[in-house]
DNA sequence: GGAGCGCTGTATCGTATGTTACGTATTTTG
DNA sequence: CAAAATACGTAACATACGATACAGCGCTCC
């Protein structure tokens, strides 16, 4: 089974002219990136002429050009998916139910948090703890849970939290409430709910700041939102993962509670008193 | 220092119009091959038009898109020599807001793991894929989102799971339909709840198989569980995390799901139709 | 409420890129 | 050794890609 260029290459060098053969070399040799560039840079790098690439593709099976540098691409993005840290730490033994479930969402966690920076967390942070206007947090299906676990988290370190939860009707009258001070949290990921990107549009129009928590494939609501966090999903299950992005939900609850501290710390006093 | 156009991009995306922020998010959250595509796809991808990507890649401190396109090459390259050296999110120097939590997160779920032999969770799961019996679940202040996660899945491939939320004296009253071939699923970490306590305790005098997800230092409530997971929730931060017991919510669901297969199955393909 | 500014998309343009045709060089075969 | 076939490069071509000018729109600030 041959599912790699390189491999595809290895199998068909032998059959190659001189010059063809020149080119499958150089582009072995960095592999993938020169297949990447244009194919004059390809064709010099190699020391033949653009023909001959072109001849070198065509024999590879491609019809043209951009269609083997769609090839390319494609694997290095699936070779990129799978970090490294998969192939270096080998597929611990055992193989129960456990470990490629653990496995997989270890990995999202870190490939979210690499496409994270401090600086974006920070910010989304300052401005939920910016007391000025009001926060409403909602979620989907299965990512309400994710809404409920944050609000309850912030209403207690600050005032003004909501949860929008129940009939979408009911939810969809509080847009009334709604201002250019207020942020709206929004939790979606596939399949997205269409009520939840009606909601977003309509509150984006109303001026409210929308932070979305989504997947990578990125709900339409981006459009409208002001921060985006894309969590990876994946998992050797029937159902896609939530973990990463409850992670950075509390991160996030770490980060604002910090910034809150002198005011949340009496808040928190206060409550004590009351229970 | 600024090493790498997502670093870049993090710095920036805070001065950016809403447009190129939207681009922005896309090539972050498929980071870096949208950028390897044409100013069309890209744009496309992002929903906005190509020369928003243009002006993009520009304020970025590009002169051109090939030349942010090479910028993306060579780093890729860099990054495919030493797959071990991942230098999108480095080590957030001056022990920013991530680093820490994150890692203390991931310990925390490979510790919780470690504990957890591949028999019990499938134990755990048998009992809850016996559709003889209804399962009830409940979480307490901050973990009741972890039970409403969890029935939301449960409850779309088998019948009577029943989330107990609301008034306690609401949850109290459904003691009555409770019997020895139920299960009662419990959240309760620290500061454990007396209520909670209460009530898995006249559940088990009821009969009632308890399935506990507690920390490390176990709620009162392990008294009366047949099952005990028993999660890290040491973090960084002013609060407890919730994180691995979430993963083990996760990975039950999965089992159970796999369990169900034949039925889950129909049933799934039925509620589809319904909608 | 009006004027100004900044952001965004449409339409157009120039050009770099991939592609092809053709002539020359090189190798192969009878 | 001659003749044919194959391989390769040069040069012209067409397409599609990135770049730019311009107009419409919404927003902010007087």
């Amino acid at each position: 089974m041959i599912s790699s260029i390189a491999e595809l290459i290895a199998d068909r060098i032998g059959t190659m002219p001189a010059g063809e053969r020149r080119a499958a070399q150089t582009l072995i040799a960095s592999y993938p990136m020169i297949g990447l560039k244009t194919v004059a840079e390809f064709s010099t790098a190699a020391g033949v002429s653009s023909p001959t690439i072109l001849r070198f593709v065509a024999r590879l099976g491609f019809q043209n050009y951009p269609e083997f540098q769609s090839s390319l691409q494609d694997e290095l993005a699936a070779q990129l998916q799978s970090p490294a840290i998969r192939t270096l730490n080998p597929p611990s033994p055992g193989g129960g139910t456990v470990s490629p479930m653990l496995e997989a969402t270890l990995d999202n966690m870190r490939e979210t948090f690499r496409h994270l920076s401090d600086k974006q967390l920070t910010d989304i942070a300052a401005r939920l703890a910016d007391r000025r206007g009001k926060t409403f947090l909602i979620g989907g299906r299965f990512t309400d849970p994710l809404a409920r676990y944050m609000a309850a988290h912030l209403a207690v370190i600050q005032p003004d939290v909501f949860h929008l939860a129940g009939q979408e009707s009911m939810w969809r009258d509080r847009l009334i409430d709604m201002g250019k001070r207020d942020v709206l949290v929004i939790f979606d990921i596939r399949r997205y709910q269409d009520s939840l990107v009606r909601f977003a549009e309509k509150a984006h129009q109303r001026g409210v700041q929308i932070v979305l928590f989504t997947d990578q494939w990125l709900s339409p609501i981006a459009r409208f939102a002001r921060h985006v966090i894309a969590g990876r999903t994946a998992v050797p299950s029937a159902w896609d993962s939530s973990a990463a992005l409850f992670v950075v939900v509390e991160t996030l609850i770490g980060a604002v509670t910090r910034q809150l501290e002198a005011d949340g710390a009496r808040r928190i006093r206060e409550m004590e008193g009351l229970r």
